[in-house]
DNA sequence: ATGCCTCAGCTCCTGAGA
């Protein structure tokens, strides 16, 4: 079973590159965030011709998540439970009996601002519910853009972005959390190339001098880990006119 | 350099992203 996660930066722009990936790339299971439309403008019909059920989470303008699936997801949950919420950033969905969890973590903006602190407060609402839904889905995958790097590794300068938004202690304290509950990062499960990321700025030509941060993850739960077979990073679609700054994730599990 | 790109929208500038 294969399953990507892509934060597409609106789904709108980004239609034609996603249906292009998905016919070379036919995973069972594609995550999307940022679809940045509403709901009554979700492309439901395309994405049914082209293969897959959808279940969709959208807001105007910003943030907006989706779950594609070649079989029906059931048991679909937006947003976290328990946790008050006026953006659209999770969708939670059970296909062939794994549970799914595709999120947009916050950005956060900058340290010591209201931004950041609504991150803190997010990251401890997810926590809170993973506590239940994990031991009730020992299946289990968390993926999408954690807008967190583990550490410097996935940093392209980590001096200069020491304790800067995605690499402060308080964002990782929260990311390891996870790891503490019994997650694992699939990406470091195998030998990967230096310099592996997953997000490079628009500007000044970040993607083609590699200057990127890996901030999309795919963790998934203890039951999952020993079938992993594989973890890519795919940066074909980075490659592409008007690419999302986001390349795809991509897993594969026996 | 409170910028550099890109996207959406109360659209020809601004806020936000990361």
């Amino acid at each position: 079973m294969k399953l990507a996660t892509w934060n597409v930066n609106s789904l709108s722009v980004r239609l034609p590159q996603v249906l292009e990936w998905l016919k070379t790339n036919p995973v069972d299971v594609l995550v999307m965030q940022e679809i940045k439309m509403t709901d009554d403008k979700f492309p439901a019909d395309i994405f049914r011709s082209a293969g897959y059920c959808a279940e969709w989470f959208g807001q105007k303008t910003y943030n907006g998540v989706a779950l594609l699936s070649r079989t029906q997801a059931s048991d679909v949950v937006k947003n976290i439970p328990g946790f008050d919420d006026d953006m659209a950033r999770v969708i939670t969905a059970t296909v062939n009996d794994v549970r799914v969890v595709g999120a947009y973590f916050p950005n956060g903006q900058a340290p010591g601002t209201e931004k950041f602190e609504y991150k803190m407060e997010w990251l401890k609402g997810l926590r809170d519910w993973l506590k239940t839904e994990m031991p009730a889905h020992p299946k289990l995958l968390l993926m999408g853009d954690y807008n967190i790097t583990f550490d410097d590794a996935d940093v392209w300068d980590p001096q200069g972005m020491r304790d800067q938004i995605h690499c402060t202690d308080e964002e990782r304290y929260h990311l390891n959390a996870l790891i503490a509950m019994g997650l694992t990062d699939s990406h470091r499960l195998f030998a990967q190339a230096p310099k592996s990321y997953s997000w490079w700025d628009y500007r000044d030509f970040g993607f083609r001098r590699n200057r990127g941060l890996r901030i999309d993850h795919i963790l998934v739960s203890a039951a999952l880990k020993p079938l992993v077979k594989s973890c890519v990073i795919d940066t074909t679609p980075r490659k592409n006119e008007r690419p999302s700054d986001h390349a795809p994730v991509v897993i594969d599990i026996a």
